[in-house]
DNA sequence: ATCTAGTATGTCTATGTATGCATATTCTCG
DNA sequence: CGAGAATATGCATACATAGACATACTAGAT
């Protein structure tokens, strides 16, 4: 149910194309929410009907023309009072964890392997918030928007610190020394 | 597409009724997934058809009867090699991140608002993880199963001290005190 | 007797999400 | 000139999830 107002956030941090948008949400920076370009292409559609947001048509010469969509004051109104809408944490749904529950009927090695992909998952998305955490830093004074999305990205820092040490602990106390694979980049 | 390998890893763990997983699954210990009663009673025809768990009736004398199911070896199989396969990490879906990340268009106390109801609950969770922590913790040598049911525990400890310690950066980067509710129970 | 709450199991429907398919333009490489 | 990649947009379908509704038994309170 959240699609829409990610959407709807992300359009005014900086409106943008469909297109533009897919990439934002999957790639790197504003990736506190994720989906596919079908489901992007959608809401959008529906905000538009809404009147939530608007789009100009944009030709281009050198490739195919798009659209590009802005928040209206709706849409602005409708986002202000969903952040104030008080919402409940996300329960915990990991595939991970779902499968080290039931580690027991397999050899360890076999999970060791699977935890291992994990790990390795969890240091390259740290690594890219990592890139974008050192670009803010180089701003001498951030603009109150660029504050807000430095501050989310501070809790996807921490929150795959937490799960990197979590792996090292599991890989330590599964009996295997934990692989050093790079001068750890972890601080 | 976890769902059923969660509740085949919770049966393998205890064999019970539906009624029972649902609560396995909502309250406090086994959380890792979330599902509700609806969404478990159909998962579960579903396994009994492809032959994945089996249940025996039981009568019972004073409430209504039920059904016990246990993972048949079929299923103990795909379960098995469900926990081989490598999957990828769960994309970030979070709604306080993404009001965050468009903070700037309301008042900073709203958004303080907000976010001290996601602080509570993050706290909350902890407690409750802790509080089964200290059980795993009393019993002196911790069986091969419960050792591992441990271990994703860790993790959930480890998930919600990343957000406490997050919101109160928040907190403080967005410029009021953080209010000390009670002695401070994260350690 | 009736109401409420807890145990126990489900169906039906709407919405949300994921996946496969479809289309059109333009650039670059071979 | 054809193949492949990047840009740009979308539909159709299947599956997952959430919520409302339905049923049945029993215990205890009013």
């Amino acid at each position: 149910m959240s699609l829409p107002y990610a959407i709807l956030a992300a359009l005014t941090n900086q409106s943008c194309s469909g297109y533009d948008l897919v990439k934002r949400f999957n790639k790197s920076v504003e990736s506190f929410w994720s989906a596919s370009h079908q489901q992007i292409y959608k809401a959008l559609a529906q905000l538009e009907k809404a009147e939530q947001v608007s789009f100009e048509r944009v030709e281009q010469r050198n490739r195919p023309n798009k659209k590009i969509y802005t928040v209206t004051e709706e849409g602005r109104q409708a986002l202000q009072s969903w952040i104030g809408e008080s919402g409940a944490i996300a329960p915990t749904k990991s595939d991970l964890l779902v499968k080290l529950s039931a580690g027991h009927i397999v050899p360890t090695e076999t999970l060791l392997k699977t935890l291992d992909i994990y790990y390795q998952q969890h240091k390259e998305k740290l690594k890219n918030f990592q890139t974008i955490s050192k670009q803010y830093a180089q701003v001498p004074q951030l603009s109150r928007e660029s504050q807000f999305n430095y501050l989310a990205l501070r809790a996807g820092i921490r929150q795959q610190l937490a799960w990197i040490a979590w792996c090292e602990e599991a890989m330590g106390f599964l009996g295997q020394p934990v692989a050093v694979r790079e001068p750890s980049s972890v601080s």
